[in-house]
DNA sequence: CACCCCTAAATGTCTGACAAAATAATGCAG
DNA sequence: CTGCATTATTTTGTCAGACATTTAGGGGTG
């Protein structure tokens, strides 16, 4: 592993590259330790301050994880799906709210994704997929809940909705394009009446999901990606009456 | 924007995410201009090495970018597709790799994936987009490629399939879907036999879009998906023979 | 007006030091 | 010899100050 003194690039930035070079090529294994920032500005013949940079870089991605006190050190992180997650969240959020991204191109990567699982989660959904689902829908129908609350509470529908595809693969990718779009659904209002659509598409959903139906999962899901489109248009309608 | 010293997380951790969180809050919109380092180390009360490793972090993330001189610093930075790309391939792939998470299910979660830009990519592909799965499709069959340029290829062929879907929130996604597939695709021999099915297989596609057919794609999409898992198999099976 | 130089501001890097945490080693008592 | 408390050592976390490098802008000169 040897760096550049001469390029462009900062030098933390080459050694970070360097080291996550080191571990997707698999020299360096998960749990591996690293050598210590004294060691590592020795290798690379820079100062300890520009190690340190590289190392927060890395663990910026989760790449590594550090630990003080003898036999401490810098490790290989597993990255897990949960911190996949995490980071797959805040990209996907940021990447939305960055690039004007319309709520209807969102909407329908979103629902198409979702429809992709209808049928792996139409064959493998368990009876504890289904129960979330249904006590999720039975929050939806509370009194007096909240918007916020009302987008939670469907977030988590959809979840276990995608979960049921037994595929972590799938939730991993769809964590994003569902959570990334909770800041666009939170501007909507929903109004009683839209409420009651929503959750009866979210019922038929359940049932259709309880009867292995995979196309009529499909069909609602469609279905409430239109009812969806028209909630947002309706809104930003409202919000422009006639301007002039 | 305030941090605790007492707080068991680093300093440069909390002020990584004190930052973080004014950006996706909206507090600090696009291109605008962080204070100094040295600003930033007398507000949150630490020395400057430590604003810097958080700076880091965020510039780990494309959150941030830097300049040096004179009306220099660091810049929210507008997360672009491409930016967003590199990270969900990087991310996606050390996940796959380090979770041991089998051919098989990657390879469901991206063609279902992919199944889902079927149809939109049936009613939107341009002839651009036609013409790059053709001429892919044609470097495919060129005698003597290499296994990696086949593989290469074949990610080309299906990022202009999604591409032609015209979302680009769904290319998003699935260039970690496709792309953090491509280590465990490298593994793979390609006969000269299972090529031409493939490339069978791709022209067929290519056809079924042109004629904006939904149904085919997505049925020629689950016989490639099918295949691939056979040869992948196949070389499983070859290289644990009758163990014993 | 154009060109050059100088200055100031900001990041990038280095040196050296101390604080804090966690393990390893040591020594003492039973 | 064993068990426990204490001390040492290693390693990351943080700080202070300094110099190098890059860049924008201002000012002087032709």
């Amino acid at each position: 592993m040897k760096i550049d003194p001469n390029s462009p690039a900062d030098l933390s930035a080459q050694i970070a590259t360097a080291i996550r070079d080191a571990i997707i090529s698999g020299e360096l294994i998960v749990d591996a330790r690293l050598p210590s920032e004294a060691e590592l500005s020795e290798q690379f013949a820079v100062s300890r301050p520009t190690v340190r940079e590289a190392l927060k870089r890395l663990a910026a991605q989760s790449l590594i994880r550090t630990q003080r006190g003898a036999s401490g050190g810098a490790f290989v992180n597993r990255l897990s799906f949960q911190e996949a997650y995490g980071q797959q969240i805040t990209t996907s959020t940021l990447l939305l709210s960055m690039n004007d991204v319309s709520f209807d191109v969102a909407c329908e990567a979103r629902f198409a994704m979702e429809r992709a699982c209808a049928s792996l989660s139409a064959q493998r959904r368990t009876a504890d997929h289904l129960a979330t689902m249904r006590a999720e829908i039975h929050r939806q129908t509370q009194p007096g809940l909240s918007d916020q609350s009302f987008c939670d509470s469907d977030v988590a529908f959809h979840r276990a909705l995608v979960d049921g595809a037994g595929n972590p693969v799938l939730s991993y990718q769809l964590a994003g394009a569902v959570e990334a779009m909770q800041p666009l659904m939170n501007m909507i209002t929903f109004s009683e009446r839209s409420r009651e659509r929503i959750v009866a598409l979210h019922t038929g959903i359940a049932d259709a999901l309880e009867q292995r139906n995979a196309p009529k999962v499909e069909t609602l899901l469609s279905q409430l990606e239109t009812y969806t489109l028209d909630i947002a248009h309706g809104i930003a309608a409202k919000r422009r009456p006639t301007a002039g």
